[in-house]
DNA sequence: GCCTGACTACTCGGATACCTATTGTCCGAGTCGAACAGG
DNA sequence: CCTGTTCGACTCGGACAATAGGTATCCGAGTAGTCAGGC
């Protein structure tokens, strides 16, 4: 089992934008800049993200990302799902419906029990991502760094963050 | 996110495996067969199985596998973990120490607050497994059958079920 | 007739190819801003 | 000097390769039963 290392990469960039003073944006490059990614695959996931409404993209010259909504609206089950997919972890292909023994269709009203126990791992884990929002995250990253780590930031992100044209997809 | 398929073969493998008299066996190719899936890669997830202390082995003529433990003593977790490996689905790859504001290492105590978040769901997510056991499966599996696919079963297990020798592995 | 030994058949175990999905990259589509010409 | 148009540069978006891990397979290691030979 594994987890896509966009998620990683898509989740450090969320919750870079939700740091950036409204109405300023940042390219995809600059993000990818930021944390020493290759440019063109965090374009990839960022591009996750603005097909699924969490980020806000203006194109062409002073284009960039945003966040399309507030960061507490964000989770990061959101994220996950818009790089990772949705898609369950545990595909039940009906193995009991095969073989010498194979159940009929029609005897499988009820879901498989071992499908359904993944089901419900997988459920509780999508409620403990979705308990934490990008809000949270940024709340929690302030109180743990040093100051001057904090003011190094912002000052990178107010020589980076441009304002960007209010057209968006 | 994807978990192996060898996981839902190893499960319902184990759960035949639990249905057999006591002091019988069923060799690979027997559990193959059942679920009519290819033999050779159904006996690499056996072989998981054995290394994890789930299943004993019995090589030679009249080998076989059985269960290791009683069944209320294997959870779904530990067939998962056996197959899948036991690593996190989530891989920090401590990407806040790249670029321009990195963090220095020293000032990474704390860990990453996103792979926190991924780590306690993926808690969430063993815990839920580890609440189900074969015996769970089993009796779910016998209160939901009809009957006469039952004895069908009974009598395959039966028929194909060998006493294996008592040397295992 | 009984014991001993080797042989054979059968099964598991690990090493080996293949194939899909993730990872990484590129070029075209689309957009904005500026420059330029005309009024 | 102002305005409309054209051009150019910049950025995102989706299509295109490379690679790692999951999928499938095969052959060797090891064991138990069997059979033959000797005592």
């Amino acid at each position: 089992m594994q987890i896509s290392k966009g998620v990683e990469w898509a989740a450090h960039a969320a919750a870079l934008l939700n740091g950036l003073p409204p109405g300023r944006g940042l390219k995809a490059e600059a993000l990818a800049r930021f944390h020493d990614v290759p440019a063109a695959y965090m374009a990839k996931q960022l591009q996750a993200l603005s097909k699924a409404g969490i980020a806000k993209t203006s194109r062409g010259a002073h284009g960039g990302y945003r966040l399309a909504k507030p960061a507490d609206e964000i989770t990061l089950w959101d994220i996950t799902a818009a790089v990772d997919g949705k898609g369950p972890a545990f595909r039940c292909t009906e193995i009991r419906q095969n073989g010498p023994c194979g159940l009929k269709p029609e005897d499988c009203k009820r879901p498989c029990q071992i499908a359904a126990a993944f089901a419900s791992a997988e459920q509780a884990f999508r409620d403990s991502l979705t308990a934490v929002s990008l809000a949270d995250l940024a709340g929690q990253v302030v109180k743990d760094s040093e100051p001057d780590h904090l003011l190094a930031m912002m000052n990178w992100l107010n020589a980076e963050a441009e304002p960007l044209s209010e057209k968006s997809a």
